[in-house]
DNA sequence: GTATACATCTCGAAT
DNA sequence: ATTCGAGGTGTATAC
């Protein structure tokens, strides 16, 4: 039986030049000594220091030290790989567009390892798209005499998650998965100033399971409206069951 | 000499548990087969599939498959972690506020490793925040009779980056580190808006080193103007030489 | 390629 | 504890 990794301790520089230049297939993590050098859409410098490297066969990579979930430093899937040997080990990950370089100053290599790591299957539940979704299902949630028209209606200033009409005119709607912020709001804001330019009887309005006390006098302010549609959580749980 | 690192393979169900409850202070891998659970800002089921786990100090877990910067499924830090032996090894990783869960079913764990891994120091550079001090340290980069008054000035409807005067009134600017889309156009717009109540005299600009086309066509819409200012990256890659 | 918005966004700062 | 906005956001999708 094959494993499906293979872990390689204090590997010298050869043995992970080669390893990077041909195991294409799994993921690689190296636990070294490490500084790192970033430039692209910003820059910056990580001083030498224990981190972990993770490398996907995609060509993303990131770094991780001991705290948080975001990596020290990163480049996203897609970019290209280089290994160099100097003094040091020197991995340099390339991306084209936008370009951006980071480089992995290596002095020691605690270990390596190689894992199969597969894509496997992942189903999510609870997105805003599924929000829309119940509501096309359901109009009457929203009012009694709602009716969709379009689902990502595009403008010039931005898609309409939801365009519909009721016995009072058309009704702009924008969904939010949780609390709706001021940005929610700015965004309804646009969609109905340019509705209102071609059809002026147009409502608009934030669907969301709540609403920050800001967004919400902005939304006063602008004379739009506040669905409150709490997510029904109970049905995903079920499935998770 | 001790090793910042430990590695076991093939551990069996007891070694992973006492690691994962009594070594507080190593980031720890796991690679095995498993089938995730989450429930709570949202749901999801990842089926069987070979991923590697990373555990924190801090309590952050992620879960990574074979492709992308994103994790599969993930608990921020500050999750307390327990774990469980039944048939298979099962740990759950429980966040209070928001209140979700996550549960790892591990049949197999193929290695497990340990590695004492450091914060570091580490400095960016390129932020907004930069290019705000760019012009309070030479406000005629905006205009010649540009003077700032206040940065991150408060208003009920977000932060204002920068509230300064010329002589033909105030004027609020909106800083972005790359390109400014809609979402910008829309903060300056509510920010111009809330001033104006008060203090009819004033304009309001976005300052970015490009803008896109339709943020460009509403920010006229709008009555408001741009500000090219070109993010100068030469200083920053000196540094990283 | 460009642009727009979602995200279990994460994270830090300020109230 | 809440809320806001930045982010090297990453990621999918539509044009």
């Amino acid at each position: 039986m094959v494993l499906p990794y293979k872990i390689i301790e204090m590997p010298d520089f050869d043995t992970v030049k080669n390893i990077l230049e041909n195991e294409k297939n799994m993921v690689i993590n190296i636990f070294g000594l490490c500084s790192v050098f970033y430039d692209g859409r910003a820059s910056s410098i990580a001083t030498y220091s224990k981190r972990l490297i993770s490398i996907k066969p995609d060509g993303t990579v990131f770094i991780h030290n001991n705290k948080k979930m975001k990596p020290v430093n990163w480049q996203p899937s897609g970019s290209r790989i280089k290994v160099d040997i100097n003094e040091e080990l020197i991995i340099s990950v390339i991306r084209r567009r936008p370009k951006e370089v980071l480089k992995i100053v290596i002095p020691i290599a605690y270990y390596i390892t190689l894992s199969s790591l597969e894509e496997g299957e992942f189903r999510l539940y609870g997105s805003e798209a599924e929000m829309v979704k119940d509501v096309i299902e359901n109009p009457s949630l929203i009012e009694e005499d709602f009716s969709p028209i379009a689902r990502e209606y595009n403008t010039p200033y931005g898609k309409i998650d939801l365009l519909g009409k009721t016995s009072r005119g058309l009704l702009v709607l924008e969904f939010k998965r949780a609390q709706a912020g001021l940005d929610a709001v700015s965004q309804v804001k646009r969609y109905v100033d340019f509705i209102r330019e071609t059809y002026p009887n147009v409502r608009g309005g934030i669907v969301a399971p709540a609403i920050s006390k800001s967004a919400y006098n902005l939304l006063i302010k602008y004379e739009l409206e506040y669905f409150n549609f709490p997510l029904n959580r109970k049905k995903y749980v079920e499935l998770l069951r």
